[in-house]
DNA sequence: GCGACGATGGGCT
DNA sequence: GCCCATCGTCGCA
């Protein structure tokens, strides 16, 4: 059985393709009251990289709203959209440069119950499916915009499990990019991995 | 299973 | 005013 830790703020600081990759398969977790955990395996990320990428918040420059991206990695982006919509991102790379990995998925393997009270979903897997999804399963929203992932007493942090197979790791391009320019609009910065096929020891599936 | 579409409000030009 | 890093529902298969 491994014993897993929460991951440093060393392994956030790579490029932000490499931790978007990194981060599948890995645990999301957030401690809830009375030392219940939620918890999901990720499945899913996109990559969002400075302000030469026209996909990402940074393109505009630094505003109140996206500030959380020029800060240190490791922390979280958290962000409203779409008049009622919140998505967590993890701020990667250097100190003063934007980029982050927006999570948009999660396998649920601990605190379903929980999750199930927080939002109306017909199975497991609907509850964690979809970047605002997830953050409604696990009641992300304003507050944890700039929270440190790395601190001791972090409430929110990656727990190490093992890697998942390159085999197993499709990619794409990102997501909901309507008005965006080539290359940008199509350029595969998008992972996924089917919780089904990862090992069961690590926590993949079915929990 | 899949495509279309309306909801809804903050951020930015 | 217009634009969203979305979701649930509805119609149709």
């Amino acid at each position: 059985m491994i014993n897993p830790k929460p991951w440093p703020r060393s392994r956030f600081e790579h490029p932000t393709l490499q931790v978007a990759r990194a981060l599948l398969g890995q645990r999301l977790v957030r401690r809830h009251s009375h030392g219940q955990r939620l918890a999901g395996i990720i499945t899913e990320t996109e990559a969002y990289i400075g302000s030469d990428d026209l996909a990402c918040h940074a393109r505009s420059g630094q505003t109140m709203r996206n500030a959380s991206m020029w800060g240190p990695a490791g922390h979280a982006y958290v962000f409203f959209t779409y008049g009622m919509h919140w998505m967590l991102n993890i701020v990667t790379e250097a100190e003063g440069f934007p980029a982050a990995v927006l999570l948009r998925g999660i396998w649920p393997t601990e605190g379903i119950q929980i999750m199930h009270a927080n939002r109306d979903a017909p199975s497991r897997r609907a509850l964690g499916d979809g970047p605002a999804k997830l953050c409604q399963a696990l009641e992300i929203d304003r507050q944890w915009d700039g929270v440190d992932l790395c601190r001791k007493d972090a409430q929110l942090f990656i727990e190490s499990m093992p890697a998942v197979d390159e085999i197993l790791v499709t990619t794409g391009p990102r997501v909901g990019l309507t008005q965006v320019p080539e290359p940008w609009k199509s350029i595969p910065w998008r992972f996924r991995v089917d919780p089904r096929k990862i090992p069961a020891e690590t926590g993949g599936f079915p929990g």
